[in-house]
Parts: C-alpha cells; structure tokens; sequence
DNA sequence: TTGATATGACTCCTGAGTAAGTTACCATAG
DNA sequence: CTATGGTAACTTACTCAGGAGTCATATCAA
C-alpha cells in the first residue's frame, strides 16, 4: 500500500547534530525577533522539522530558550577571558574586551541581544549563568570606575553602583551602535572607540593597545 | 421581574472621566509590565468596568496604548521645554535637564518605561510623537557632543553619532538607575548626578546650576 | 422615547504543548 | 542471507488556554 505519511521517519540525522541545527537557528530567531515574538512553530519551519521533534529535544520553548541564552553567554564569556589573558588594564583593557566583543559578534550578531532581553522569561539557572557573565564581562569596570570616583576625592559607594551602571551601559551602547551599522568592520569600529574614548578622558598609552586588532 | 443584569447601564461617569480614569490606570499597567504582558481585561478589571467600555472609547489595545504614550510622551516633553527655558548651557544643562525629569517622574514613575519600550507595536502616529520628544530631549546633547569631539580635535560625523547614541544612553541609564532606587528623592539624585559629572569632566560652574533645586 | 453609559456572553485566532502513530536503521537469531 | 524485533528519529493531527475583539441587550437620565 502507499504511504500515508510521506514524511514520517529517520532523515539519517543523529540527535547531536539536530538539536545544534535547531539551536543555531532557534538562537538568530530568538536574537533577532524576540523571545515572545517567536513562535516553535517558525522555528521548526525554518530548520525544515516538525514542532514534536523540538519538543522531544529541549522539552519546552523556555527550554530551548534557556539553552540558547546559555550557549550565547558561554561564547561571549570565552571572548572575554581570552581579552583578559592579555593582561592589559585601566582604559585599554575596555578597549580591548570591546575589540574582543566586536571580533566574537561579527560572525553570529544576533546572540548580543539574546543576552541582552529583559523581557523573556528566566530560570534560575540561566540567571546564574548570565550574573556570572555579567559579572565577568563588567570585572574590570568596577574597579575602573573605583579608581576614577577615587581620583575625583568621592569614595561614596552609592556612586560608585550608579557610575558603574552608567559604564556598563555605555559598553552595552557601543556594541548596540555598532550592530546598528553592519557596514562597519570591528577594527573600524575599535579605532572609533579608541578616539571616543581619548576625547573624553585623554590619550590611551599606543602600548597598552597592543593586544588590540588593527585593520 | 428581577434584574437579568445588574451591573449594566451607566454609573454616573461621565465620558471625558472614564476616559481620562483608563488611561491613568492602563498607563500604569503598561508601564510596569509592558505591552505584551498586559491584557485589557486586566486593565477593565483594575479600573471596575468591563472590557467592552473600553473598546467603546479607545478602539483597540493598540490605540489605548497609543494614547497612553502620546499622553506620557507630552508630560515629559512639556518639562523639558520648561527646564530649557532657564537658558541653561553646557553640561550644566544636562543636570537641569535630569532634575526637572526626576521630578516629573516622581508622581508616576512608571510612564518612562512606556516611551522607552521598544517591543511594543507603534503606529505612525506615535512614532512621529515620540520621535518628537527624543528630539527635544536630546537637543542639547547634540551640541554638547559635537562641541566635546571638536575640543578634541575630532569633527568626524559618524564618531558624533555614535557619542550621541552613547549619551543618550547615559541619560537614560541615569533615570532608570534612580528609579531601581526608589528610597533616593530627586534632590538627592540631581547631587549625585552632579558629583557624578564631576568626577569626569571637572567641576561645574554652580552658577550655572542655579536652575536646579535643592533639598 | 432617545441616546449615552454600561455589561454578560459570546466568537475567533494564535500559539504552546501532546498523543499516537510511522519510518528507518541496526543488531541478533535462525 | 533473511526474518524479527527493538529503538531512535520523525510526523500528523489533535487539545487546550488565553487574550483580542464583538453583539445583543440592559439601565438610567433628560
């Protein structure tokens, strides 16, 4: 007799292979559209599978989510220990963690803003893996913005949470401008940083940027 | 015979009343959760009335929270035209800016999330609105940026963009950090936006200041 | 009686999640 | 070399919940 689901059955794909396929898409929808605005649906489409198999794979959307986020944070965290290997400090060290940031962004951007939502839904053990993130990504803007405040004669710790939070976020801008303007290579974007940043606090020492990418 | 509907026909609320009551209530709604996570049923039932009264005034969701975000965008666009009519300049102006935001806010925090909300659906009409305002708010930041570059010997257009966009978000960040600290009066945060700005680039004239209040 | 204010009880759609079955492959028994 | 059965990969066709939006009707004031 015929079939009567043509469709059924093993493509020969193993599960490894499958649920990296389904990651690596369902990571550019959630990144690119929004947790909420991303159906599984669109996402089995898009990976030519059906709804079931995702849900055999990862359980639920929130699972698939969580899987993504934590995969998205173990990337950019691996770029940030390697920038921090270099040992550079102060002023060139942002430059340099933002050089790494553009460098491990280029080929894959949409997973910034993966990290970045505030809106989806959270475990607790994806909030341990973004803090943990988060707190290694900003390490050495605390003690950055201690120095400053500490040089200016204010030791107030109230300051230094809001100063903190105002450099955290100019780091977060000048990765948000940069996707925002694809023409721009990272070393470009480097350079610029590099010039914005001097016109604000003065010239970065050409030696500390040595671990930095030239065009 | 007994009353098939009790709750039906009208409460003695005028039109002009009810509209303005909804649109305090689901202005905090929005505001607090967001668009997506607010439903009108919820806001009906905060407000005491069933949903369709609400259908009857303002459309649909997206037209009430249309109306929520033209109506938040005016508060806060009217304060800065008020706080730029002190002829402030400068950095200095920054601060008067902040302080008369701090204060408007104040009464009803929650209306800064409504215009800063991006995954909310906007149609033209509100996009031009809150085009608007962003304009108006950050008109002194477009000098000031462009005049800091220059200082530094950089007129370069695209480096003014990206530091615009960089100080926006600090003005931005200011705002939100205060209100993630709810214990802080506006007095108190305006000093500490002072010190703050201080502490990177250099005192500010307090005469220039006489605008802002005080404790 | 008319029109403004108001509501209960729907319809309809979208999207998460599931039940139950189908196909392909592979190991082992005969 | 073929049967048999177990298991992994995969699908169709549902259920179910929640939320947007509507319809017909009810109350009240002038």
């Amino acid at each position: 007799m015929t079939s009567v689901r043509p469709n059924a059955g093993t493509k020969g794909v193993a599960r490894a292979d499958r649920e990296a396929q389904i990651l690596a898409i369902a990571s550019r929808a959630f990144g690119e559209a929004g947790f909420a605005a991303t159906s599984v649906a669109d996402i089995a489409e898009a990976a030519g599978i059906s709804k079931p198999l995702i849900y055999n794979y990862f359980g639920s959307k929130e699972g698939l989510y969580a899987v993504c986020v934590q995969h998205a944070a173990e990337i950019l965290t691996a770029e940030i220990e390697r920038t921090a290997a270099s040992g550079t400090v102060g002023l060139a060290r942002a430059v340099v963690t933002l050089d790494g940031m553009f460098r491990a962004l280029a080929p894959q951007p949409w997973i910034w803003h993966l990290v970045l939502d505030t809106t989806a839904p959270r475990d607790e053990a994806t909030q341990e893996v973004l803090a943990a993130y988060e707190r290694r990504i900003f390490a050495f803007g605390v003690e950055g913005v201690s120095e400053l405040l500490r040089l200016a004669g204010n030791d107030d710790p109230t300051d230094t949470s809001a100063m903190r939070a105002v450099w955290e976020n100019v780091f977060r801008t000048l990765v948000t401008w940069w996707l925002d303007h694809p023409e721009e290579s990272p070393e470009e974007m480097t350079q610029r940083c590099i010039r914005l940043f001097s016109a604000v606090f003065g010239e970065i020492d050409p030696a500390a940027l040595a671990a930095v990418s030239t065009a």
